[in-house]
DNA sequence: ACCTGAACACCGTTCAAGT
DNA sequence: ACCTGAACACCGTTCAAGT
């Protein structure tokens, strides 16, 4: 039976997830889908055609989504602390994320990341600088915000072997979110 | 003129900084070098054990530098701001890391990568509990000082055009240090 | 419209032969 | 001891030919 776009991105985002982009090759793909490579070139122009429509479908799911979900609670540090969780709670959105920090350097991947962390900080700016903060300490509460996401996926992939408990995550958050807020 | 495994070495590490490990590709390298890949093979076993040989460099270089330069520091809180100093001021330094953050995802990166980063979580860790915080606290505000670290380069990353000024810098270290150290 | 299969380029790897 | 050059495998890409 006919396959379509989504199928290989489909397979495309398993990939990535499994190795970043570098882990996207075309003939080993088709042989996953029980096709061949003259196949997939009918529907994509090539290789990085398929990665960007895979980064494009990531970028309308993951990042707008998490935001949506906490943007219209009124009290800011509630707003922060809510998306805090969001972002740690669901671990296929973190390995998606990390997925593709694995291969940040990859000129495919860099203006899609540029534009995901650009929302994402601003987002954050906004909501530290509804606390009262100025503008400069709100831009750095909210790089110390981010900072703390970055951190706890990092030490994740880092040591997947030893995952920490759901307790030491509540802990982290709440003291990340008092010691951020204070001041305001 | 003969080479050496050294010769591939720096080549390979350059690479690494443009485009991480994907980049060390030998038929180019060899190019670069004036000789054949043929000649690789006399140096090393695969391309594999070229990155090996290029991480190992770089895990004795850059990882043990920064804390040597700090560890004999009495006061830990002028301990803790003049290692995120070190870290954060040369670009080089941040951009090798940058570079390696971008094949995280590759099993040659991994494992150098988990010791680069356990080494630097638990020399922050201890400052933190040199500063008479529980072991809990430590932790988080580590995990916290080392997202600040983070957050900062990737900014950077993502933005080249707009690179923060030296104030900025400043004021960013000043304002982390003032609030992971708060309460000690 | 969608797919196959053969072809070619590029890079990793091997190895016999050179100096 | 160190290097060359030819060979082969693997994957990206093209394209003429099939349904």
């Amino acid at each position: 039976m006919a396959l379509g776009k989504e199928d290989w991105i489909l397979e495309a985002a398993l990939a990535i997830g499994r190795g970043g982009t570098a882990a996207v090759a075309v003939e080993p793909l088709a042989k996953r889908l029980g096709t061949t490579k003259g196949s997939f070139y009918w529907h994509f122009a090539n290789r990085d055609a398929l990665i960007a429509a895979t980064l494009d479908a990531w970028e309308n799911e993951y990042t707008e989504g998490p935001i949506a979900q906490v943007a219209q609670i009124e009290e800011p540090r509630e707003r922060i602390a809510r998306l805090l969780e969001v972002v740690m709670e669901d671990d296929r959105e973190g390995q998606a994320d990390v997925g593709l920090l694995a291969s940040a350097h990859d000129p495919l991947v860099a203006p899609v990341f540029a534009r995901v962390q650009s929302r994402r900080f601003a987002f954050l700016e906004e909501c530290f600088g509804d606390l009262g903060f100025t503008p400069a300490v709100a831009r750095h509460r909210a790089r110390l915000a981010y900072g703390a996401f970055l951190a706890w996926f990092e030490q994740r992939r880092v040591h997947p072997d030893r995952p920490p408990s759901r307790r030491e995550l509540r802990a982290y958050q709440r003291e990340t979110i008092a010691l951020l807020t204070r001041g305001s």
